[in-house]
DNA sequence: TGTATTCTGTATCGTTCGGTAGGCCACCTT
DNA sequence: AAGGTGGCCTACCGAACGATACAGAATACA
């Protein structure tokens, strides 16, 4: 349930001068976007995430500039990583496919060991202060446009003859991201890899034929 | 997106002794609603609610115990008014007619003017810090026992011979709920009624024939 | 070796958090 | 009218929040 995947790690390999950095940036990320994943972004204080991380608070500060950069950089990683597959499922060859990869792979990631369950673009801050009200529109805006990505695939699909003339594509994309969004929740509330997998099932009996 | 309705406003009109309440407590009640429904229950802070509600910090403590006591108060006065209903759709007289009165009634709450966007059983603290933790895990225990009136409605549907035979009403119940959650996020993120409207269109066409 | 540069760690900033103490006030019963 | 009861209000509590100042330590370059 996330999307786009900015780019990840591109590693400036000059070491410059000064004294280095003794922790893994890369790895504290990672470490970060665990903390917000579980807690959100409001719930995710910097105790939680410096302890986490293994760095102290001015460290956070210089290498990620403050509490929202970190998250939008943690949350570009999981657009890349955990959320990985929605890109994948863009290039599946017809729309039911498209569809079916998308759920499946919702499905893995939502129940991926040693993970928080649930999804970051729809538990990162649904509702919160006002405070968080930006990344609130973020995350927001970030899902949209995921949808919006799946409704030109799906647009294309009919152009291609790949969906029946009855079938509206924006409305496809919308039922389609609903039940990933939907599934984040169930998963939050502890549904099984098997209940969610049942789920598509019965979702996909909705595809127009 | 809420269940069961517990009791509203039983008022003991016995006026005894002491100074009387300067306000009404039922409306003060569902000021407190509207705050946790559009900000959670972490991003509502108690100077949020106690200026939504007209009263000092003092009479909130001494009305209500805590933010927390509060916040469950504010969640049955949800469950038994714009979540009402869920309750409602549980008596239509066919399987089909309670899922379908289910989403339409989602619907419309999700797209009542003057009303936040969403679901406070989904916002209200999908993901928290640790403080918040209990209120979390009260509201998965709310949606399950929702999803679970549903899914018994449908074990009697079915032997009552609504169902076909193949259809499994623990997954049927599961779907119908996942909508209904996905709904809340859409909801959320700005999805008119319309769309919303199109998209329980969609989600029926998987219905077991 | 000296100096500039950059990171680390401690100790703290001002603000806001949820929650209360205590004085004042309004109403009841007697 | 007196006393008791309970709600209102100001002002405040300790703790946690996000964010930093500053001094010391580690490196590169001169």
């Amino acid at each position: 349930m996330i999307y786009l995947l900015k780019g990840m790690k591109q590693e400036a390999p000059t070491p410059k001068a000064g004294r280095p950095r003794a922790f893994d940036v890369d790895e504290a990320l990672e470490r970060a976007l665990q903390v917000f994943w579980r807690k959100g972004y409001e719930g995710a204080s910097l105790t939680d995430l410096t302890a986490a991380m293994g760095i102290n608070r001015p460290s956070l500060y210089a290498a990620f500039g403050n509490k929202e950069a970190l998250f939008r950089k943690a949350f570009d990683r999981y657009a890349a990583g955990p959320a990985g597959f929605w890109a994948v499922a863009l290039q599946a060859p017809t729309a039911r496919e498209v569809a079916e990869s998308l759920l499946r792979g919702s499905v893995d990631s939502l129940s991926k060991p040693n993970c928080p369950r649930g999804c970051l673009a729809v538990q990162g801050a649904l509702s919160c202060g006002d405070e968080a009200d930006p990344i609130r529109r973020e995350l927001n805006a970030r899902r949209a446009a995921g949808q919006e990505l799946l409704r030109q695939r799906f647009e294309r699909a009919k152009s291609e003859g790949d969906l029946p003339a009855h079938a509206d594509p924006a409305d496809l994309a919308r039922y389609i991201a609903t039940l990933a969004q939907g599934m984040a929740v169930q998963a939050a509330g502890g549904a099984s890899r098997e209940e969610l997998s049942r789920l598509v099932d019965v979702a996909l009996m909705a595809w127009p034929k």
